[in-house]
DNA sequence: TATGAATGAGCTTTCATTCAT
DNA sequence: GATGAATGAAAGCTCATTCAT
């Protein structure tokens, strides 16, 4: 069976939503692109604040299962690693799903605020355990003598700069995006944790 | 004499676009917020887009000033500080001028397509000059047998990676900037590019 | 047995359109109320027309069924009485009834023309004979030298004007709804046609 | 110099929600009417509660301003002519302007709930003092003789149901509509409270 | 320079209705 | 009988822009 109209509404959300944000996003545009009505739309969301959020949702799980399996799969390997794993799959995710990674950059910063606070709480509470998990690890690397002692939050923030800011400019500038260049700027961070014995 | 209805309109579209981005922002609201009806701006400015275009000329010769400042005022000190300088100014500016880096955001990422084009040419020029200012230096660090040799376009981009993430993740959690956090962030850094002898 | 589908969709509608009359009253609210979905209101009326228009002939019917009853049961009663007692009786359904008092003014005065050409021909006709009967009532009191000698259409006309107005004005007034009021109005009037000997 | 196209947007509003009533009237129609676009509306008007609240307070005035008028002009009158006076011009003043009656009774019976209640308190404020007038009057009566010792509420709630009941029933059959049927009416009243002596 | 009035285009949403299931 | 999905039409409203004054 073919793929259903609420979720070809949904995905031609996402797309456009990605490109264009919220007040550039038209029921029309979304209507059109699925092949129906704007007036049908109405049957499967209540409206278009309800639509995105709905994608929203999917997309908040989405990221939840992501960072459990990365954490689960990291699970044996050693602390070097399991901070490049993560490093390097959550990088690749959004690489490979550029839409996705548009979509949180919308949400983020620039949904009209009467729409916005609907998401926020929701969305950074998983963020959190993500973030002790990065710290847990940092510990354990200091405390195996592997990274020098200190301040685990502000590791995790360089940790996290270093992610986000390396996503970012692999979006502005594709020509960045090579498993070699996700490697070195890896290489860089650890040298500067890492234990100097 | 007091500042001239120009140069308000321009103050009131940063702020507005800083915060709504293009569509989110009304000439009407503009009006309203600068005291005039919204018909007088087109006394001022050939419509929206040119409005728009003209904040971004401006923020782009500020821009442009601030690295040529911070470029000269750094000269006769060594690699190592002449790069903290560089990191350091720049994220205080952005830091002290929020609205200006929610502007710069807004026009990377999200203004409609047919609208952005203009901008990018203008935009990026100027950076490619402070790309090379980087990777210049840290040539300089290279030869000085301060930095380990590697490749300097590589190293340059973890640079401006790790700066944005930090940037952006300030903006996003105010608690995290302090002069400290910049400084800590930054020795992970060093440490990571320094010579290993 | 429970009462039918069919019969719960016209109580609904029969309150909705008193309420909040043709434009305000929506199939969806209906629907709503009885419980089913609004494609099923399809399948016992062939349209919105088509379901007021049935309330209406419930009430139309019932409308003349009480006149019917209070007609036969004052038969034997004398001039005054008979009067009086369709004053008070007619009055007393509707204040019983808010809802079919709203619905009747809805009809008479609030209803989009296209539609309500059909209900008055239907509805004035039966009306025509409670009319008469208050005209010949009113000769009968002539006769026997009860009433003063006039014109009976003129009274009649009094008598309907000021049941009207009385009847209205406790609806907008609900504190003005006593026994004590419509005695006492009634007796304003029958003093007013009193025979004067 | 012609009348102004808000003053005719306030005219054509009058006639339409008159006869169609807040749901039934569109701001599509006005606009056609007045011979403008629907978008130039907004240049004068709010919205459209704004644009219909703007006519009730000139209509609320006008009311307001008749009442002042025959008060003070039968202010030398007696009794019988004040009353007779009151209930004669009143009911003129809406035979004359059919609009305006049917714009009352649109906003006191039909408006939307959450609409409406924005009038309720401004228009029944001022109809107390015109009940006061005619209780004050009723009383002047019976203290000359004139009228039966009674509770002059009920004698008042008489005179207002009979006025109200009499124009709509000329609303609704125009043929009704007589000087002659005015002053029969009037006496059937009189006659009812003249004192019997 | 500034503004009141106007407008075309387009927005989100609602509604009565249809129809295959 | 009942329903999910779809739709044409139309609603109220907003927006960038124009233009005579």
């Amino acid at each position: 069976m073919s793929i259903s109209t609420k979720e070809k509404i949904k995905s031609v959300t996402l797309s456009l939503f990605a490109q264009k944000g919220y007040d550039g996003t038209t029921m029309s545009e979304i209507a059109n692109l699925v092949g129906i009505k704007k007036a049908s739309l109405y049957a499967h969301f209540s409206g278009k604040e309800d639509l995105i959020f709905s994608v929203y949702e999917d997309l908040a799980q989405e990221y939840v299962d992501l960072m459990n399996r990365i954490i689960s799969e990291s699970d044996s390997m050693d602390v070097q690693d399991k901070l490049y794993y993560m490093f390097k799959q959550y990088i690749s995710y959004y690489i490979d799903n550029p839409e996705i990674q548009a979509f949180w950059n919308q949400i983020t910063l620039f949904t009209p605020p009467d729409i916005s606070h609907k998401f926020y709480c929701h969305a950074s509470n998983y963020d959190l355990k993500v973030q002790q998990w990065i710290e847990t690890t940092l510990s354990e690397g200091i405390n195996q003598g592997l990274i020098i002692n200190g301040d685990t939050k502000k590791m995790a923030i360089a940790y996290r700069a270093l992610r986000e800011g390396l996503l970012n400019g692999m979006m502005v500038n594709p020509e960045l995006n090579t498993v070699d260049n996700i490697k070195s700027l890896w290489e860089y961070f650890w040298f500067g944790i890492k234990g100097r014995g």
